[in-house]
DNA sequence: CGAGACCTTGATTGTGCTCAAGAGCGGTGG
DNA sequence: CCACCGCTCTTGAGCACAATCAAGGTCTCG
């Protein structure tokens, strides 16, 4: 957990953008000059300790920030997960709405003021455009959670939910080979997929003996991708990983032995 | 199923629009003016079958549209509902993405060019920034959904699921007094829900039991609007129902009696 | 009147939850 | 430096909610 940079967090930002929408220089420019300023979370944090926590957009630099629901009776249900590189709370920008983040894992963040987004979304049409598409792509994303979660068994749903934050750790550069370093509990696992920590335990140890995923408190070791993505009944399609999605599907170097 | 009347129905979307955002006469002309072509679905039937489906936004006029996911073993999950005066693949505007579409009951619909929103958008700020904020509303019932199919039993996923359509089918003008017309079966409410038919009948049975609310192939009657609401934990706000929300929240005649 | 779709109910099974206890690990303070 | 404490992981035993399998009933439409 080093002090970010803000300029190189912006640009793991910028890079997303530019992975599925055309921006010039100009764009450029004008998005790394966002007033960032940087802060840190402690894990189980929630963001509102920080004050005015819904007139920003939450430029995650490391760690993992989750978007929370609950029932009345304390039941947690992880809705979205940002990893570095991306924006929590963008759809504010449009929708007033105040969600509860947190922190799953000890983070640090840029605080993205609304009003500057804004400024250069209105000044710049392609940015609009980008951000707008950005929260999109979370739609689909929460589509697919709901897919997963109303209709797959245990199993499944873990598979699926690994091989998805495979992609996406892989997109924005933060996996080497087939590991990456995701910093939850089973505890969170099971807040997103709508498990119990335990059965999410005897899952993690089905799929380990099977050879699929090697899980441990931080490093997911994806083992075999194909049977892992076939056990999940996994179709990156969703993910809208740009340009990359028909001729060089990014893969797993071990896709094709084991 | 009458023959919809094109203006009509515009004028219903319309109408949820204005509920959320400020649109001045010129915009609402120029939303009416979109050339909408009107179209009918039987019960079951995809939308891919009337062409081009996925260059349209499909503003329903009468019936049920669900958006369909579906895992490798046949199982289905409704993903969003729209009702009359909604419109379905409006997130397809700013992210290419072809999704499933299906009629849930037999339906009437409009075509909207995606050409022509995009025009009219483009122009016109407000009518950008509304269409928009009506993805984006989509977005928080998604996320609520999610809460709900994760972390509920299935007597609470049905309770707080009716609330939610009880609530849009009233601020669309469609419910009279504590009931509405939903043209689902109960298998397709196993569907959204993530549950099996049988299992969606027997809560069904035990709800009407106590009172709560009962439901018959096409009308939904609410019994005991409070008793339905707090078996479902049911809180209005994500479906921002403009400034419904504070002072006025809608309620049904039946709330504080029975 | 017959056929098909949908609803209803019963019996049985099973996936995932609950409760519980112990072990590993990392951090903290004496 | 070591002991302790808390958090997380692990595993077992029993239970319950929802799924599955199956059969009969109702309604609607042709």
């Amino acid at each position: 957990m080093a002090p970010p940079n803000p300029l190189e967090v912006l640009s793991l930002f910028l890079r997303r953008l530019r992975a599925h929408s055309h921006l010039d220089e100009a764009d450029h420019q004008a998005l790394l000059s966002i007033p960032a300023r940087a802060c840190r979370l402690a894990a189980h944090q929630n963001i509102r300790k920080l004050g005015e926590g819904a007139d920003h957009g939450w430029l995650v630099a490391s760690g993992l920030i989750g978007r929370i629901g609950e029932t009345d009776d304390g039941l947690r249900q992880i809705l979205t997960l940002y990893i570095p590189g991306e924006v929590a709370n963008l759809t504010a920008l449009s929708l007033p709405s105040d969600c509860l983040l947190e922190a799953v894992s000890d983070s640090t963040l840029l605080r993205l003021p609304h009003a500057a987004l804004r400024m250069i979304a209105d000044e710049r049409p392609a940015l609009k455009a980008a951000l707008t598409r950005e929260a999109m792509i979370g739609h689909e994303i929460l589509a697919e959670w709901l897919l997963n979660i109303g209709r797959r068994d245990a199993r499944a749903r873990i598979a699926h939910f690994l091989c998805e934050m495979a992609l996406r750790y892989r997109a924005a550069g933060l996996a080497s080979g087939s590991e990456f370093i995701m910093p939850m509990t089973q505890e969170q696992l099971g807040d997103v997929l709508g498990l119990t920590p335990v059965h999410v335990n005897r899952m993690l140890k089905s799929l380990r003996q099977d050879g699929l995923v090697n899980l441990t408190r931080k490093l997911v070791a994806i083992r075999d991708w194909n049977a892992l993505a076939a056990a999940g009944e996994f179709d990156s399609s969703y993910l809208h990983l740009g340009r990359v999605t028909e001729a060089a599907q990014p893969r797993f170097s071990n896709a094709v032995n084991s």
